[in-house]
DNA sequence: CTGAAAGCGCTTACAG
DNA sequence: CTGAAAGCGCTTACAG
């Protein structure tokens, strides 16, 4: 075995195996040119030598760096973690890097950070973006403007930000059709009175989740009552004291999200009413943690796994076959019965 | 404003503005050699075309990508988690952007993620390892093997796999300390019969948690009662109500860590026993969901998020002044009583 | 199937 | 302070 202080290049390589760099080349990207007994002789020189593929200097030549970006609104939120998560291993698995950045809803770090992985020579994007603030509408869609003018692939997911769908498709699981299902199966185990707690006022994933909500709550001819507000837990644990006090006739909630509903969970325990025989619960994403929550939560399950797992799948489909995706895709969802609704 | 169909280079650039492309290279390195009125006209160039920095060609001559390698071993606990996105937003500050992985704490995947970034190029490795199965030390150690032959600095955190700290530079929290400060609080309280719940029998952290509370309780001749298991909710559910049933003395837990400690609280709350009045619970960690739990959890924070930043600090300047830091870096933690241990 | 040559977009000495 | 030239490690036609 050869030593050497520099990294071993492709020329190395083809002199070791006493082929021509191109050879070595080909067989770096499996192509059937190259007769099996060649292709492992240069396999041998590559493991002898430690030879190491350097991307960047394929990237130059071949702009296919194998890296994908992902942007994300709230990576602490547990059910962007497990999507990002699994379409991280996703890639993986078929060869690709994942570069990832957190935008903490901040439509100028999505601005930074879209930027860099354009430098970087992303291949693709995968973005669940921030929303705008009513006065950063500039911010929040300049990094669109520089993905489109660098031409790369780009997916919306799990919100929808950027209305051009032919050019950035977007995929997100059926939110309305949720809120329809949870609110109608309340109603059905003998809520009188069903309220909908957290999320901005205004945002889109707000209006879906709420618009299920309300069509559920209309057909049977009953008054909505909503409570709109942030998506953490505390909002929720505020909201579960306040509603015990001012409006105890509420007996079953709809929550914006899990975040929202385990905040409740606690915020009724300490209010000393049951959730279950009490007031019913449902939460929305399907988190890992609400079978785990005491009581138990049931939840909309958005299949965030298998979710991002099929974003990978469409990605690198449109990367690898040029099939660009539906403009709108939409995943179905399960409402996952458990003890906080009443079972 | 000029049109082009591909994207712009550092010579049309130096075209437009009437300059050497050296002269747009020293520019976008910040060199003090252009002069002020040179740089703005390049800057005018820059921003008319549209141009985007190449960091694939950049990095093929100079090697530095500007990427950073993020390896963890559970990217879906939320204490990793709260890591990785203050470390990533901490690089992203200054230039930097990062690659990360999880490893699901398979040796397996670690060997082929952490292959993958060292095909990228990335300048440092920041990784958080797997610990090997008994009979896969070598796929453990495999990718320490491929680092240190492509010479990348590297350190590792929260968790010392490979011992050599000389090359491998470890960073985490004084676990022990914690361990000891925890238990040392409830017997303080008064609490008689401590247990040690979760932590998988013989793994490191496992040890240097439970010797802080070995200590604590030999430093007043008790006995230790270790239930050793995985650091899941669920396993701290199960234990919690096995506790209740076959050992109710024990009226106070230290856990290895917070899943295992919200595990509990809802094993007891089925159980029905009062956490806090009736059986202490200190979990460890100190990831955000400690203050919003029923009852809120008393917690050794480790402040991740401050160590994220800091350890960002750390290898930026390794890289940029070759300044390696000590061996092992140990950060004080912190205990945070809350309701969970009868305030 | 294999080899020789050009070129991807930068940075880096080296002159001036 | 600025310019001309070489080269980083690959891939890509193009011959043979």
């Amino acid at each position: 075995m050869k030593r050497m202080d520099r990294r071993p290049t492709i020329i190395d390589v083809a002199n070791t195996a006493g082929v021509s760099k191109s050879t070595v080349s080909l067989v770096l990207q499996n192509s059937p040119l190259v007769r099996e007994e060649t292709r492992a002789l240069i396999r041998d020189a590559m493991a002898a030598l430690g030879y190491v593929y350097n991307r960047s200097a394929a990237n130059l030549r071949s702009a296919n760096a194998g890296l994908i970006g992902l942007v994300i609104n709230d990576l602490r939120n547990p059910f962007f973690t497990e999507f990002a998560t699994s379409l991280q291993m996703a890639l993986s698995v078929r060869g690709y890097a994942t570069i990832i950045a957190n935008t903490d809803e901040h439509p100028r770090v999505q601005a930074t950070v879209v930027g860099a992985m354009i430098e970087h020579g992303v291949s693709a994007f995968i973005i669940s973006p921030a929303y705008s603030d009513t006065n950063a509408a500039f911010e929040a869609t300049a990094p669109f403007e520089a993905i489109k003018r660098a031409g790369i692939p780009t997916m919306q997911v799990l919100r929808k930000v950027d209305p051009r769908t032919d050019i950035f498709p977007f995929a997100g699981p059926d939110y309305a059709a949720g809120g329809r299902i949870a609110t109608g199966h309340m109603l059905a185990t003998g809520a009188q009175r069903v309220a909908f707690v957290g999320g901005l006022d205004g945002r889109p994933i707000t209006q879906e989740r709420m618009a299920g909500y309300l069509a559920a709550l209309a057909a049977v001819d009953k008054t909505p009552f909503v409570v709109t507000g942030r998506a953490t837990r505390s909002f929720g644990h505020e909201t579960a004291l306040r509603l015990t006090k001012e409006h105890p006739d509420v007996d079953a909630v709809l929550c914006f999200n899990d975040q929202v509903a385990l905040g409740m969970l606690s915020g009724f325990a300490v209010a000393g009413r049951r959730v279950g025989p009490d007031v019913r619960v449902v939460g929305f994403d399907g988190i890992e943690e609400c079978a785990e929550a005491f009581p138990t939560l049931s939840s909309v399950d958005c299949g965030i796994t298998t979710f991002g797992q099929a974003i990978a799948a469409t990605v690198l489909s449109w990367l690898e076959n040029q099939t660009a995706p539906p403009p709108e895709t939409r995943t179905p969802v399960e409402l996952i019965i458990r003890d906080s609704s009443g079972r």
